[in-house]
DNA sequence: GGCGGCGTTTGATATATGTCAAAAACCGTG
DNA sequence: CACGGTTTTTGACATATATCAAACGCCGCC
């Protein structure tokens, strides 16, 4: 157990990362990024389903999603449930767990992957060496609440074929953003998990992904999803496709 | 206009203010407090309408709401408006300009208010030096995000008049931790704002508050409402009423 | 203190989405 | 490769909320 046995390929090399751009700040030099490297404690793999955390466990560290893909979501007692986003690689969760040391909602596989633990605790005692690192663990945190802002325009004020096509424009952006095609993708979740995030039941997903279908705008055929005109979705909700 | 000359009473006395508990972390030391209040340069004061920042104004400060009353909306290019909050005396807003240095959402006073300016660069490298400020910071963020957990709940999967209730309650909470009635209270939004909080025309607003009145939850007459059955709102979304 | 405009209430009607149900397609497992 | 359970699709129908409209009341300003 003691880390100068832990296995190579299990050690964390940020400075390797292929996913450095989009979890690191920038303009860390060799040494800083060193010291987070060794903070960076230790990788940990989720099959499909496994909770990475649930609701009510005590808050430790934040996770870096190495590969893969994960859901988030509030339970309401009464078994309806919010899905609050969905995180893939590249990507922090688990800041809502700061507020009161305990996290407030599940966080579960959606395929098999791998997450890159960070206590917070050392994390926190960097960043007040490293400003670089302070300022990146700032905007983190508010980048998600610009996110959320987004969707709660998205619930509030929009009808199914805009959130929809929100959806899968926010999709692209991000497989693009990571180098995988952004008009040809898997969707790793099931209509009524797109249906939790986006406030509407899975019939009214389905139908909406078949009528866009129908109208030529995309080609989808269970999880596989084709987006064929582009442009024509972007025109359902003005052009801001924002960070979903 | 230099600092020297600021009139005492527009000068900042953290250690005086009584919203101390609701703002600030509680165990800083006398001395980490004078530093803290130097930094909290200055005071100002709006009128009701007044913008205290727009979307897409350059970040500089964080604001803490000393008097009075804000909502914060972004709004869509076809002029659909989603309020994002609605602060009251003891809240800190503009942390969702953090992530790009340029604020993503107005704020406008909903009644004549007053904020203490906090300038983010000092703020962050004040917090380098004293942990509890950092870890306060934190958690304030992550506060914000769970708030936002909250509504996305409520938009994605309650009916008017859940929301509603959850609405009312939560006011009344905030309201009463700062030693106000829980059971009366003025609104300080219009219908019509409260439906763009909540995802609902303002119709639907004003419908369902007479409805609650028929069956004795609540009064109401324009913007004075009076809580009568405080379970019986409750009851209408399980229990918790968590922080909106 | 009266006028005018905004905010609110209430009614009648329209509609987007939810609900219920059944069949079809898909997927993991034995 | 077949089976059984889950996911998806599609249809018919129900309903919560939106829309349109009109009257009322409150409040600030002249």
């Amino acid at each position: 157990m003691s880390k100068a046995f832990t296995l190579p390929q299990l050690r964390v090399a940020c400075s390797g990362c292929s996913l450095r751009e989009l979890c690191l700040p920038v303009d860390l030099t060799d040494e800083e990024m060193r010291r987070l490297e060794r903070l960076v404690s230790e990788k940990h793999a989720y099959r499909r389903g496994d909770y990475l955390y649930r609701s009510g466990a005590r808050f430790d560290s934040l996770y870096a999603i190495r590969t893969g893909f994960f859901k988030t979501q509030v339970l309401h007692e009464d078994g309806r449930e919010q899905v609050t986003g969905f995180q893939m690689a590249g990507e922090i969760i688990g800041m809502d767990a700061i507020s009161n040391d305990m996290h407030t909602c599940d966080a579960v596989a959606l395929e098999d992957s791998e997450v890159c633990e960070l206590p917070f605790n050392r994390l926190e005692a960097l960043s007040r060496e490293l400003p670089a690192l302070q300022r990146h663990l700032h905007k983190i945190m508010s980048r998600e609440i610009v996110r959320e802002h987004g969707i709660m325009l998205l619930l509030g004020s929009m009808r199914a074929e805009e959130r929809l096509a929100a959806f899968l424009l926010n999709l692209s952006q991000r497989f693009a953003a990571r180098g995988y095609s952004a008009t040809v993708f898997q969707l790793r979740m099931t209509r009524q998990e797109i249906g939790n995030y986006l406030g509407l039941k899975l019939e009214t997903v389905s139908r909406t992904l078949s009528h866009f279908q129908e109208v030529g705008l995309i080609s989808v055929r269970n999880k596989a999803v084709e987006i064929l005109d582009m442009k024509g979705l972007q025109s359902f909700f003005g052009v801001a496709a924002g960070p979903l």
